[in-house]
DNA sequence: GCTGCGCCCTGACAGTGTCAAGCCCGTCGG
DNA sequence: CCGACGGGCTTGACACTGTCAGGGCGCAGC
């Protein structure tokens, strides 16, 4: 039983998150909602960081599974890139809430919480693959090739989460967002050797 | 002399946040760090968002300073636009926590504070013109090129601040990033038409 | 029947941003 | 010379936060 006040003091923070911001998650207000002590979720979490890291956690693995969904192999590696790049800032736009929790280590330190880090790592691990290919070692040699096609996913999603695009650029809608954003990718990652 | 204040609780401000992060920064600290009273804050900002306003509006001129010392004219263009890159993520990387600020709209909506937007409005100048060449009216044809300059420097930096990197590629010195960031900038810019 | 423990509660504390009100002192009009 | 005024700063209070301390209730096992 006592899990439905775990997963339920999950989905209230979620919520508080998605529907007003970073800034609206208190554990007090996550109890409330989720009909409970202000105290009861230091029965599941030790702190308020926990609470937030087990979204993060939560939400790589939904980014991996947009990745992964993008991906099938029979393509060119430059097209599975391609689809990449627009799942991950697919992701980006669809969770936007979570997608800053997961990229702020000021709110997650993500090194003191191994199961979050696990599933960031998982993710990453995509990438790599997509970029050079099938690679069970974790050794990187070169690491400029992958740091370009994650740079330009994840700058183009956070300077649109930021509001600096809409800002600077004017309104559009999403459709013609996605239009450029493909057609930032495609300019930029035929690029690397 | 009521202008000391005022500079004395923007200076402690700013080092609160460079020495322990975003989350350090109160109010009532920076105040106790300029030795004046809890509400003394009130007399020169409305609120507690205004004072970080005034830092990220600093922090946009300083930008403006570095990227623009990047670019002579006497160079091709995409000498340019390596050197201007160059330069964000320098700056990036030698105010982690003011980049931060400058680009976390929950935390600073820079719609509401118009000098800060203007601020930022002048740096995002300076890389269109680099981009496109000198164009006095505002008007943006194709978004795309801009975008993709702007979102390598802009990720890069972002992964960097945020510890992905050191986290994922291990530890490396300095000047070794410089050189990997050097190659990244290097492989994706002259992509552009 | 007693003990222990999982599960959840109430209560308190220091810290925060912000509203309200007051105090000190130089300036200025009469 | 004196009284009102207002800029610059103060103390006090409020609701809110995360977290520590401790209690109570119901069930399992001895």
């Amino acid at each position: 039983m006592s899990d439905d006040v775990r997963t339920a003091i999950l989905k209230a923070s979620l919520e508080l998150i998605d529907e007003n911001g970073l800034r609206a998650f208190s554990m007090r207000e996550a109890a409330r909602r989720a009909h409970v002590s202000h105290q009861a979720p230091y029965h599941y979490f030790p702190d308020r960081e926990s609470i937030l890291a087990e979204l993060v956690r939560n939400g790589f693995e939904q980014l991996h599974t947009y990745m992964s969904a993008g991906s099938t192999p029979a393509d060119t590696a430059a097209e599975r890139l391609e689809r990449m790049g627009e799942a991950y800032i697919r992701f980006a736009i669809e969770h936007r809430a979570l997608f800053r929790l997961m990229f702020r280590d000021e709110m997650v330190d993500i090194g003191h919480h191994p199961e979050a880090k696990a599933a960031a790592d998982r993710s990453f691990h995509l990438l790599v693959e997509a970029v050079v290919g099938p690679s069970p070692s974790g050794e990187i040699a070169d690491p400029a090739p992958i740091l370009a096609v994650w740079s330009i996913a994840h700058g183009l999603a956070s300077l649109e989460l930021e509001g600096k695009l809409q800002h600077l650029f004017g309104e559009r809608t999403p459709q013609e967002w996605k239009q450029i954003f493909s057609e930032v990718v495609r300019t930029v990652i035929p690029a690397r050797g």
